[in-house]
DNA sequence: TTTACTTAGTTGCACAAACAACTATATGTC
DNA sequence: GACATATAGTTGTTTGTGCAACTAAGTAAA
């Protein structure tokens, strides 16, 4: 069928993702002017964790789209950073459930204000009607890919 | 001027670049089927060599978005490879202008294809006019982050 | 021409990703 | 219970990224 759309220039930026690591870099930056000592990786991680704690480290793999030893070492990193903690599950003692620290959840707010107001300064002056269609096009791909 | 479009959810895939990096690892993955020993990084070096070669890695550094450690690395292991070749400026001493080998251009063809494939199937079932908005806000988003 | 400044590239370090190979625990079947 | 099989997590290796500090070479100004 070939969705001609792709002529040779428009590609590249496609498979490299330009613009989330453009955003990606300028979330890291405002993490390091403020103080935060923290990968945008690690922020990912604790991401889920603020929705929900006591998950397994699978779990984590499953919401962020790692695979399990991205994870072991993410998680490696948080525990040094005295942000997670592993608890061995009482019912499957393979299960590791990874739970939060104090430090981390005073962090959730200032990180989750930094994030917003990177993805504004990304997206101002783009129409809220175009943003719908790109997060909708940009869900089919990971749909039609995943 | 908060551009509220972004709930807790859907702030996460914008920032992380899900939809990008499935695209990369699908890529990858055709790439290693394929038989080609070819990093997506690699690769798009390449890519602005096929275009152009015999530019400096600082000309790299701005076309891929990447900082000179990383061009000078990735060119390093292109070497290894014996994809390019260094070749010292004679009108300044300090660049290396870079030049692909015959194996590297033989691989234009057939990678180009798996891009272009990558991309084809990301796209199935996506409306032309709406990859065309997509595009769009991705380039503006770049364009007010960079 | 000596000094200061700038630019191009490299190296060291910490962190992360992908893959393969591994250990430990759980489950299902005979 | 003993076996095979599946699942959860870890470790080793290669590759890449971002930052800081560095070297070498070019430029400009005194």
């Amino acid at each position: 069928m070939s969705n001609n759309q792709f002529k040779k220039g428009e590609l590249y930026s496609f498979v490299t993702g330009k613009a989330s690591t453009a955003i990606a870099r300028r979330l890291q930056k405002k993490f390091n002017n403020a103080g935060l000592n923290l990968t945008i990786e690690q922020w990912s991680v604790l991401y889920h964790l603020w929705k929900q704690e006591g998950i397994s480290q699978q779990e984590l793999c499953n919401a962020t789209f790692r695979d399990k030893p991205s994870i072991t070492r993410l998680v490696d990193n948080l525990e040094k950073l005295d942000l997670v903690k592993r608890v061995a599950s009482e019912n499957d003692r393979r299960i590791n459930l990874i739970y939060l620290t104090k430090q981390a959840q005073k962090l959730q707010e200032q990180s989750m204000g930094l994030a917003e107001e990177t993805l504004n300064e990304a997206l101002e002056t783009v129409p809220a009607d175009k943003i719908d269609v790109c997060k909708e096009v940009l869900q089919i791909v990971y749909d039609n890919l995943k």
